[in-house]
DNA sequence: CAAATAATAGACCGGTCGGTCTATTTGATA
DNA sequence: TATCAAATAGACCGACCGGTCTATTATTTG
């Protein structure tokens, strides 16, 4: 098992992933990763507020390292485009339907704070600048790989909603033949 | 003014479209609406989650509205396209960057009701296939109103994020272009 | 081993939560 | 005007909230 203050912050992640950051308590957040509150402040002295910043931190890499794996692997951007929704759909489905995007419930439901905002504005650019070089890397001009990495972004937050009020993986497998031009 | 009925769950929605239904506690909604805790109860007697329900579907009709006011005084798809994304970006700024998607926050934050989730999923596709109406319209065959509608549709739910996150309704802005053909 | 520090453990606190209940006022109807 | 329901008003409740604090146990380090 992880260490307790990184256990403390991804199960933290999923259940406001789930219900948002004033959806979920700390009692629940303690027993869920099975803590003392004791711990909780000593490894998070700021409470509730660090343990979702780092939670989001937590799930921001770990979705660009998604990212890599999909188009690493791929023969064409459209490729990658297709493994990077499909591993998505899977970790919807693994979480029962009930997840969204790993980090926009826990830092746009949070406190109205800028901080938040900011930092939940950083990681969407990390992520577009990540899908553009990639596209990049098939060939695509600067302009293009912006347009299209945007476009994805976009239209997959918009599925990960969908798919939560649908309950159904499939809007997110569906994206590439909507995000990508006919081939 | 509306009736307290009314005004009760507009100033709700307004409310949990900032900070989602657990981010809001009942007597802010009351002081908002100036209305007392009795009024409430009375009007909806299941309390906090009716109202929630109410507001959802006031947010839901006004979309509704804004859809076809956009689509009717359009030449083209895309102007209407571009009419209905400069209408939400106004709507967006008006209410100072802190309001997203008036369905998501309300009902997705809620209680992990199937009721909430189901009716999301109505709004969702009523607002779609509203979309893809007046793209039928304009021309394009039932297969493209639907693949043109649900692309922008889903963009638009990620732009909402992106543009609370950023605080910049230019993400909203920058939506036709984004998910229309060149013309 | 001794001392210091890190980490765990959980009792406890004031405040706020959503919800209930009784009382009063308002407005329609006879 | 008398009656009755609709609506308003807000005191009150137990539960839970996030956070603080002290005590104890592990772990490092001299």
């Amino acid at each position: 098992m992880a260490s307790t203050r990184t256990e403390l912050a991804i199960k933290a992640g999923y259940l406001f992933q789930q219900r948002g950051y004033h959806g979920v308590g700390l009692s629940e957040i303690l027993e869920s990763a099975g803590v003392p509150k004791g711990s909780l402040y000593h490894h998070y002295p700021n409470g509730k507020a660090d343990l979702a910043l780092a939670a989001a931190e937590i799930a921001a890499t770990e979705v660009l390292r998604i990212i890599d794996a999909s188009f690493d692997e791929a023969a064409t951007y459209r490729d990658g485009v297709t493994t990077y929704c499909y591993k998505l759909a899977k970790y919807f489905d693994i979480h029962e339907g009930k997840i969204g995007c790993p980090v926009s419930a826990t830092l746009l439901g949070g406190p109205d704070n800028a901080v938040f905002r900011e930092t939940l504005s950083a990681i969407y650019s990390r992520w577009m600048d990540r899908l553009a070089e990639h596209a990049v890397r098939f060939g695509q001009s600067a302009a293009q790989a912006d347009h299209n990495a945007r476009r994805l972004f976009l239209s997959l937050e918009g599925s990960w909603t969908l798919a939560r009020a649908r309950g159904d993986s499939n809007v997110i497998r569906e994206l590439p033949s909507l995000v990508c031009e006919a081939t």
